[in-house]
DNA sequence: AAGCCCATCTTGACACCGTTCAGATCCGTG
DNA sequence: CACGGATCTGAACGGTGTCAAGATGGGCTT
């Protein structure tokens, strides 16, 4: 049953990390069919695979969609991450962080979707995507204590500051695509301008506005 | 068939306005299940009708959904109206446009949700209640002309400030809710409190904080 | 090396969903 | 009073999430 696949090397189960499979086959659906695309049958089928054999790795389609987000947050935090690191004034650096969110949430709008979905209707996932020692949010904290958004001392002004731009940004990113933009995109020449030009207004990425 | 009901008066056809009926019972269902307990079938049965009856005033589950999302935008421009014209003082009043509008998404987040989901997925609807001469974009836009946020030859730059001000409300509205926020909540004294703290750092909502 | 055990996967089933279509029902109109 | 068309029902199709029972085969014990 099922074609040895031999070049793949020794695989410790009948599959060889089926769970690793599945969660690639999700996000491929995702990208290509969007979150509508999206059911356990699909990821089963795009894996080549029954569709019960997903309940040995995962509980519920539920927790299928909250790997999926758990390493849409890495992916974002990576992202972010890079990002900050080749930006070194504090002020452009909040910036960038800002932009390259909404960037990531455009390229994979899919994905981010569920992102979402699963920190609203759950409550463990977004506590490790937020608290995290390396998480995207300890970014943005950093980065707005550099600009002096709040004296060290502090902390819950610095954290609702952070709390602040955080949502800011995914207003934006789930905003900028809407069609009804578009005409104003297309006066100022481009998205990257618009985009620029909604951040430049809200307080912390001020900065964007030389970005553009 | 069907006990007349006799006390409703005269209904048109055999059940009268079963349109009508149909919204009451979907946004009962949204508010009561959750998004998740939306179907096309559980409306009916609501209603008490057969599966197929909806399709006689609805093409589609989308079409009933985008009928849902119109009268939430109405909903939640009547709303912001009221607040509007309560706050004389141009200042207060963005604050307390940006209050109601994340007051609004709290008290019925499953409408909210639909209101945005047909947002992102179709362009006909959300242009009702953006470029609606009452809707609540005008109210909005009116109120940041009177703070001076832009000079009124201005009109992209106005127009971004708005766009601006509408994504941070949004994400806002979506993140309000969110667990992790609760120990800050708490510490802070309530949710009314956080609120207006986070609000205070958007830029055009800053003096949401004399309303804590 | 043989054999058992259990994680893994498959098959088949159930209830629910969106959607369609042929037919029953009932309203206003001629 | 009969007709026509809007309105609703019943049954059906394919798709979905989920579960229980059986087949399979890799790793551990002996």
């Amino acid at each position: 049953m099922k074609a040895p696949c031999p070049f793949t090397g020794p695989r410790p189960y009948h599959h060889g990390d089926l769970r690793r499979a599945l969660l690639d086959a999700a996000t491929r659906i995702l990208d290509r069919d969007g979150q509508g695309g999206l059911s356990l049958r699909a990821v089963a089928r795009e894996a080549g695979v029954s569709p019960a054999a997903p309940y040995h790795h995962f509980k519920d389609k539920s927790e299928l969609m909250l790997a999926i987000a758990e390493e849409g947050f890495g992916q974002l935090s990576d992202y972010i991450r890079r990002t900050a690191d080749m930006t070194v004034m504090p002020m452009e650096r909040v910036a960038a962080i800002g932009l390259a969110y909404v960037e990531f949430a455009k390229a994979h709008p899919a994905v981010y979707r569920v992102m979402y979905d699963c920190s609203r209707d759950s409550d463990a996932m977004p506590d490790k995507a937020h608290n995290a020692e390396e998480g995207a949010y300890s970014l943005l904290k950093r980065a707005m204590i550099d600009i002096g958004v709040a004296s060290p001392d502090q902390e819950t002004d610095l954290e609702l500051a952070c709390i602040a731009a955080w949502c800011a940004a995914h207003g934006l990113a789930e905003m900028v695509g809407f069609k009804q933009f578009d005409a104003l995109k297309a006066e100022m020449g481009g998205e990257k301008a618009f985009l620029a030009g909604v951040l430049s207004h809200l307080g912390m990425f001020g900065q964007a506005r030389s970005r553009a």
